[in-house]
DNA sequence: TAGATTGTTAATCGATTAACAATC
DNA sequence: TAGATTGTTAATCGATTAACAATC
């Protein structure tokens, strides 16, 4: 990685608060965009032009990346082998990650097959399903072949694997189950793809991504927009 | 759908400023809990094991759901089909949406055997790809089986079908062809899966599922555990 | 009535924004 | 130096929380 800073390996934590929620949600945004734009050959960019790039505005840029540390040049911009590489060393990148997928029904064959995991430093590393029909399958995950394993053997894949990172794809009914396995074996990041609300432990971080949460939320500003474009109901009410 | 309570059919927005985002995105969740509930035949529930079986807290529950109206009892509770009645009103589930989805690869094929969007009155009415190989596929989706359409018929698959809301399930470089393409074609509600910054005319929704940015997320603050186990590092640096 | 629980208030917290001094 | 752009400040905005009056 050429990087044409002298590279500090001190990590500046603005306030020893650490960095907020909301800035570490965007953090991957920016550092997508910012491997595309060196891919470009672009080796500075400003504030502005990036923010736009990154869909929000440059005041929100600026105030995020200065959580980071200083590493802007007044004037210049930000150089962007310099930024991209500290971005990814504070979103832990700089060291790859050991995912484990519990089912691996269609949404499970999806997300092995997806590249950006792999090119992002995470590497799948153990693929477990309950369903006899699916056991033993051979699914193609990055360079190597993975053997899906039975649900049994979950603490066995978890502890060999290293995985620190586990991802659930089972019906909603099984996912607590799963859950709490995953907890006991020592995994404590958790990406939830079952609608169900998983109760974990304090320490315990977990995502969700709900898809019938997404459409309904987009139904609900469809519907506010068909609302708008009949007042008759508000006339009507007044 | 039995309701033992008179149903008005005004619709009751606080201030007159709409239901904040946040509280929107928190509805779903609500709704489905209270449709589980219902199905367990709990005709009651307080807001503090209602806030707890969708992992919040009870002052939040309560306040987001005064953004809606007073559907609640005090001494009481809320009836269960009566607030999940409301909830599903406010957020349009009380109508079926139709959804184009983009791009039948691996994740194309996972949403359209999604079960949970059948089951939240969302209707699968219109698959389109580019690739010839999967162009002309037959997918079973929910009762109906669709098959894909080439590329070249979006604009009429949109038109015909009368779909509101579109999933781009593409890769990332087609992503923002496409979304200029469903906008001209009339879709103002976008579910974007590709890993881009789609940009839009204002009036149109974008919502973004990014799966690597959620593992990123989750590997930040895998990392900031592993940094806390090991103070070493900030004794050396004081 | 007494006990329970809602809906609302007011305080706090965190995130966003605009403006600008610092500085390349 | 003059122009450009960062990093920071202070104000604003929105979301969360705890407490409690209203009321079933």
């Amino acid at each position: 990685m050429p990087l044409s800073r002298q590279l500090s390996s001190s990590r500046i934590r603005d306030d020893g608060r650490g960095i907020p929620d909301a800035t570490v949600a965007r953090l991957p945004i920016y550092h997508r965009v910012l491997r595309s734009l060196a891919d470009d050959a672009v080796h500075t960019i400003s504030s502005d032009h990036l923010a736009q790039r990154c869909g929000v505005s440059p005041a929100k840029l600026r105030k995020d990346l200065s959580h980071l540390g200083s590493y802007g040049t007044r004037g210049v911009g930000y150089e962007v082998d310099f930024l991209s590489y500290h971005i990814s060393r504070e979103l832990g990148l700089s060291q790859p990650w050991g995912v484990v997928i519990v089912g691996v029904g269609n949404l499970g064959h999806a997300l092995v097959s997806y590249k950006g995991f792999a090119s992002r430093g995470f590497e799948i590393v153990g693929l477990l399903d309950s369903h006899p029909d699916v056991v033993g399958e051979k699914v193609c995950a990055g360079e190597t072949d993975l053997v899906v394993q039975p649900m049994a053997e979950l603490e066995k894949v978890v502890s060999s694997s290293n995985a620190s990172i586990a991802v659930i794809a089972t019906p909603a009914d099984a996912a607590q189950k799963v859950c709490d396995r995953l907890v006991a074996a020592g995994v404590r990041s958790i990406l939830n793809f079952a609608p169900t609300v998983l109760s974990v432990p304090v320490g315990v971080e977990v995502r969700k991504v709900d898809l019938a949460v997404e459409l309904q939320i987009l139904a609900f500003h469809e519907q506010r927009r068909v609302d708008d474009l009949t007042p008759l109901a508000q006339v009507m009410q007044a």
